[in-house]
Order: C-alpha cells, then sequence, then structure tokens
DNA sequence: ATGTCATTGCATCAATGA
C-alpha cells in the first residue's frame, strides 16, 4: 500500500500532475494541502473516473485539504476536533485495510510568517491543539499516519544552511520544541526510519534558483504510530515532480506499508 | 535583488500570502 502526502499549491493548476503522480506511483491515498478549492468546486468526479474517492475540506484562495483514496472512507473528520478554525487546514479519514482500522491524518500548518507576527501566535496555539487532537486519535488508534505540510525543519540537517536558517520562522527553538513534542505521543518520523542522503529536502522556493541550488528545507513529514512503522518498507521524496514545468513548490514524499505484516 | 507563483478584485496590474 502507498501513501503519500503533497502540498500542490493549487489543486486547480496541478491536476494533471496530481493524476500523473497518483497512477504512476501506484498510490493508494494522497493527502493533499493548500488546494486553494471552495469544495462546490472539488474535482471529485474527475478524480472518480480514475478510480478514487475525495474527502474534501476547502476555502476560497488560501489553505484547503484534502486526501485522495482508493478506499472509501468508513468516517470523516473536519478540521480540529474541539478547536474552531476558520482556516481549513486537516481533515482526517478512517478506512478499513485487512480488518483493520487505518486512520490517516491531512494537516497543513500555518507557516507563521516571522517569530514577530501574530501569524507565528496563531502558528504556536494551532499547533498545541493538534498536539492535543493527535493525543487523543492515538488512544483511539493503533494505526495512525499525520502527514501533510508541517511548515517546520526538524534540526540543521534539515535545511541548506543552518547560518541562514537560524532562529527564523520555520526554524525557531519553539516550533523545533512543538514537533519533539508531537513526536514524542508516540509517533515515529518515517523519514529517519531508512538511509537517506544528506541535503534532502521536500520544499524549495520558486525564487533565487533555489531547487538548481538544491537550496531547500525538510517541512513535509509522514509521522506515524509505532503499528505503521513497524510496518512501513520504504520512504520516498518524490524529486521528479519539483523537477516538471510549472511545478509546485513542494516535492510529494510517500511511503510503502507492508499490509499482509499489519497487526 | 523583495529575484516566483497563485489568487483575487475589478483588471489589464497591485496587493497578499507563501
Amino acid at each position: 500500500m502507498n501513501i503519500a502526502t503533497w502540498n500542490v499549491n493549487s489543486l486547480k493548476i496541478r491536476f494533471d500532475q496530481v493524476i500523473d503522480f497518483l497512477l504512476k506511483n501506484n498510490i493508494d491515498i494522497l493527502c493533499l494541502q493548500e488546494t486553494k478549492i471552495i469544495d462546490d468546486n472539488f474535482p471529485h468526479e474527475e478524480f472518480s473516473k480514475f478510480g478514487y474517492q475525495s474527502y474534501f475540506y476547502g476555502q476560497k484562495t488560501y489553505n484547503g485539504v484534502a486526501i485522495i483514496s482508493r478506499y472509501k472512507a468508513i468516517e470523516v473528520t473536519y478540521g480540529i476536533k474541539n478547536y474552531i478554525d476558520e482556516q481549513k487546514r486537516v481533515v482526517s479519514i478512517t478506512v478499513n485495510v485487512n480488518n483493520f482500522d487505518l486512520r490517516i491524518i491531512c494537516v497543513y500548518c500555518p507557516n507563521g510568517q516571522s517569530l514577530e507576527s501574530d501569524k507565528f501566535k496563531y502558528k504556536m496555539e494551532w499547533f498545541s491543539h493538534l498536539t492535543t487532537f493527535i493525543h487523543n486519535e492515538l488512544s483511539n488508534y493503533n494505526h495512525l499516519i499525520v502527514l501533510g505540510d508541517y511548515n517546520i525543519a526538524p534540526s540543521d540537517d534539515d535545511v541548506y544552511d543552518k547560518d541562514i536558517w537560524q532562529n527564523t520562522i520555520l526554524v525557531s527553538k519553539d516550533e523545533r520544541k512543538s514537533f519533539a513534542n508531537l513526536i514524542s505521543l508516540g509517533l515515529n518520523d518515517l523519514f529517519n526510519k531508512f538511509y537517506q542522503p544528506p541535503k534532502s529536502f521536500t520544499w524549495w522556493d520558486y525564487r533565487n534558483y533555489s531547487f538548481v541550488k538544491n537550496n531547500g528545507l525538510r517541512i513535509d513529514h509522514i509521522l506515524a504510530s509505532n503499528d505503521i512503522n513497524a510496518i512501513c518498507e520504504s520512504f520516498n521524496i518524490n524529486i521528479e515532480m519539483r523537477k516538471k514545468e510549472r511545478p509546485s513548490d513542494h516535492a510529494p514524499v510517500s511511503i510503502r506499508l507492508k499490509l499482509d505484516k499489519i497487526s
């Protein structure tokens, strides 16, 4: 089973690339962020032509998340439970595979803009509510994956230049502490399960020839409970999608699970 | 280089967010 996450920066612009990615990589479940499309305009019929169900939570202009799945959801949750947020950043589904419930939580964390910004306060508050939500979800689901654009580079290894990326948004102590705290609930960053080449990133700024210089950050993550960690057999950053004409500024990130080993 | 890209409003570009 192949599961992926991708900040597409407008589903309208990137729809054909999404289909291409799904089919070429035999993706079963794909989490999307920054769909930037209202629910009335979501192309669920187009996805269904390719055999996928869509679960979406969008708004005008900004944010917007969706899960594209070959498995029909037996449960869908919109947003973070017990947190009123007008920004559409989280959608979750439960699917039943081999008689096990698999919980998929698609997240688009706030960017925060700068450490002095009110948006940074929102980012930290939002992350705290996310952490409470995941804590609760982990007590209900043994097979759980939280994946998406976290807008946090967890360590200095996750930035192309640690002197430039120091005490700024996306790398600050507070953000890294929040991320580590989320992990400590009982999650595994699946990136760390396998050997990865140095300077592996998932996002490159559109400006300054960042991609050709590999001036990137690793801010898109797939976090999973121990039971999922145990059956994960590969982790990949699908960098080829970033090389395409008119790409998203993020590359998709994907994992493969060995379902016959699920327990 | 604050160097790109996508969206919106009311526009044939400026403002905004990332």
